[in-house]
DNA sequence: ATTTTATATCGTCTCATGGCGATATGTATA
DNA sequence: TATACATATCGCCATGAGACGATATAAAAT
């Protein structure tokens, strides 16, 4: 049963294109909860129960994120007795939000240049 | 009365942290339609009227797609006459993009290992 | 000055997503 | 075996995003 619900998603998984594999990691990314427990994981394996108290959200909000990392395939999950662990899955992912933090950056730095002329304008 | 308007948006950006930026960013790239589009640009500078027949979706649905992309930061946008032309603001955005697409990829050949997997057992 | 062309914005619809409490599932403990 | 614990899933609501036709804006051509 479990098996069998998993080898149909993953055929269907199979038959997205890598475009669609793309758009799943990014979305995946695209929430600030979701960032932010990449961040809270770092490099580390932890459990749920660690992860849910970081966060002042509800326990079912908290699994859905991990769900939504997990099967984007940025997370991997480990069962271990009574808990699920959690840890990012290719290091590879750190250089993707570094190299999207530069963007950022860059953005935000050339949002306060403009406004800084701005300013001198108003005075 | 255009520049206050923008003024005004940008403050309002500014107020928004880094990781705002990012989910930013992050949300603008996660889209079929965008992504294809910045694939359709690559290194150039191409006017709307080049990008709307290229996809089979409405010249206002494009727009908004490349207004997105611009207030993300990820695309430029030049006016010249009656033409509006976009083009890739960073190219090291193509960076990010490459990054992501080795997580597809090593994603999709997981999954295709694991199929192959299980069509053995089926045999 | 009117019309055409190029693009952005608006209003509306529908569907997807995030949030939460309640419930299910599965493991450990008494 | 009953109970407590850890986590995932379900059902619902509210909000947001994508699609599109219609309209607005603004430059170019007539």
């Amino acid at each position: 049963m479990y098996i069998y619900k998993w080898f149909v998603s993953s055929l269907d998984t199979m038959r997205r294109s890598a475009t669609n594999w793309r758009v799943k990691i990014l979305a995946a990314l695209s929430d600030p909860i979701r960032l932010e427990i990449i961040e809270f994981l770092g490099g580390e394996e932890r459990c749920v129960c660690e992860i849910v108290p970081a966060f002042g959200r509800a326990q079912s909000t908290i699994s859905k994120h991990l769900s939504i990392l997990n099967e984007a395939g940025i997370l991997e999950r480990r069962i271990d007795g009574k808990r699920t662990l959690y840890r990012v899955k290719n290091p590879r992912l750190f250089d993707l939000l570094r190299v999207v933090d530069s963007l950022a950056l860059e953005e935000i730095s050339e949002l306060k240049k403009a406004e800084s002329i701005l300013m001198d304008c108003v005075k």
